[in-house]
DNA sequence: TCGCCTCGATGCCAAACCGGTATCGGGTGC
DNA sequence: GCACCCGATACCGGTTTGGCATCGAGGCGA
């Protein structure tokens, strides 16, 4: 008993004496001799239980059977082909999915700047994009759902490795006009009296807290105004007249009308607040080490 | 240096690892131990240059590339499985296309009888139907357009066998109210003066030469009325009067107004008609093995 | 913290497989 | 009838494959 098994090497040579139609030429094709053909030939019609070819003095015919299995075999082998350039891509992170969260309001250039030149350099990874929070954004990352989110003054989480790409400087946003309207800077000591609208009105610590210790640093308790869910609606609130905010530098990229931002004089360099990336310590999705490597390249 | 070459055997035990999470596991399903697949999952990581699995202490867990690729060699395996099934049908002749001739007017009852059980026993087999004269069915035979052909007084061809089903009595068509209208049986010498319609007017030696042989044998010249295409036409003719005419007996399962149709009295055994079928002698197709061998069983 | 257990990786050996050379056997054509 | 072409077969050596024994790393409970 020969093989009762199949083999790519017999679907090989199937098809190239298929197409040549004469074992000799086949064997040529193959750079083998003409016996080893004879026999996985044999071994692939005793397997298949059909009678692939009907030999002739002149070389070979195909069989209907043969015939069918002609096609089988190229769509096959075909697809083998393609499957195994698909992972070889895979594998060196140029195909698949990657799941990543950005924050409700989302950083104004930095972030789409790394997405954009990643879809440009690994155009065949399809980006999903998902709105989360910080406690989503760790959730998901614990559950596989997310690969990588973006998000400020994380605290270590274990499991999850945190990764900071950007500090800003803080801005204060002032009603305008009015007593700062002609300034430069303005030194965070001067909002000691003034109510002050936070965000974002998160679950987990956050900005809120950031901006509260720093005020205390100042030598003052915050008068809060309001808490409010987005840097947007923060400034958009200062405009309304409930007081003045601090919001990290790319908002203030923004131009609002009723509003002016000021730098802060009075806090020193490591004030300022990060811009990371969170995403699982043992993930080696080479997907994720591509991201990270554009991400890391944008923000030196 | 270990494989460069995917094997299919790589291929089920990846599927088997992929789908156990587990190598002990899945050499347990594929009945053997477990270093081999360690040696054969290696090799086609190697292959395909792509990390499929990622190890862990617990088993493995399978890499977006070892996901994808799961995807692909599930798919493939299983073409592979129809394609093997498919090829092993096509072989015992119960799939595949059979083309099959018929003469313009086609038998009565036999033929289709045959052809409806054929397809009863092999509904995957496709039958294709060709109305074609003696002489196409011949040259479609001879170029492969065609595998098998319904026809009469076949003349033997080199490279095709011709084999009879049947043999059918003829019976003389005359004209109702006529001389004959109420006997039960006719000689063809009584014939003898009356103008004669025949058919089929074709390239072909048949049965016109066969009716003219008889009448000769019957001491008289036929007096040819007019030559025409089918057996049909031949008795509308009777029926306008033209004269008489001689046809087989499945023809006369057909009643027509004008003419009756009395068996002949003096001839013998011998002088019925044929219906056979003709094939290529060295087809050695399983599916015209099969239909001959339903055509056989028909007719016994 | 120290064994102990689990799981994949590795070394080694025998059996199976595969390809090469030489040769056979059947069929064709001069 | 002889030479030639083509696929089939016999036999041999190198490679591959699977089994057994063992290793090494990581996790877990006493």
């Amino acid at each position: 008993m020969m093989g009762t098994n199949m083999n790519l090497r017999q679907l090989r040579y199937f098809i190239a004496v298929a197409e040549e139609l004469h074992f000799g030429r086949a064997a040529e094709r193959l750079h083998i001799s003409q016996p080893p053909i004879t026999r996985q030939i044999q071994s692939l019609e005793e397997t298949l239980g059909a009678q692939l070819f009907i030999r002739t003095p002149r070389g070979v015919e195909l069989t209907q059977a043969g015939s069918l299995f002609l096609e089988e075999a190229r769509n096959i082998a075909e697809l083998l082909e393609q499957a195994a350039d698909r992972v070889h891509r895979a594998a060196e992170g140029n195909l698949g999915r990657l799941d990543i969260a950005i924050f409700g309001t989302a950083i104004l250039s930095l972030i789409p700047r790394i997405i954009l030149e990643f879809k440009h350099r690994y155009p065949d990874v399809k980006i999903v994009m998902h709105a989360s929070d910080k406690l989503a954004q760790i959730e998901g990352l614990q559950n596989r759902s997310l690969d990588l989110g973006f998000n400020r003054m994380l605290v270590p989480v274990p499991g999850l490795m945190i990764e900071e790409l950007q500090r800003e400087q803080l801005y204060a946003v002032l009603p305008d006009p009015g007593p700062w309207s002609d300034r430069d800077s303005i030194a965070l000591s001067e909002l000691a009296e003034q109510p002050m609208v936070l965000f974002p009105a998160s679950r987990a610590q956050g900005f809120v807290e950031k901006v509260s210790g720093l005020c205390h640093e100042a030598g003052f308790a915050p008068n809060v105004a309001q808490v409010v869910g987005d840097g947007f609606t923060a400034m958009a609130l200062v405009a309304a007249g409930f007081g003045v905010c601090l919001v990290p530098e790319s908002i203030t990229s923004v131009r609002m009308d009723g509003v002016i931002c000021l730098p802060l004089s009075d806090v020193n360099e490591a004030a300022g607040v990060d811009i990371s990336c969170i995403y699982r310590e043992n993930d080696s999705s080479p997907l994720l080490a591509n991201f990270l490597q554009v991400a890391r390249e944008m923000t030196d």
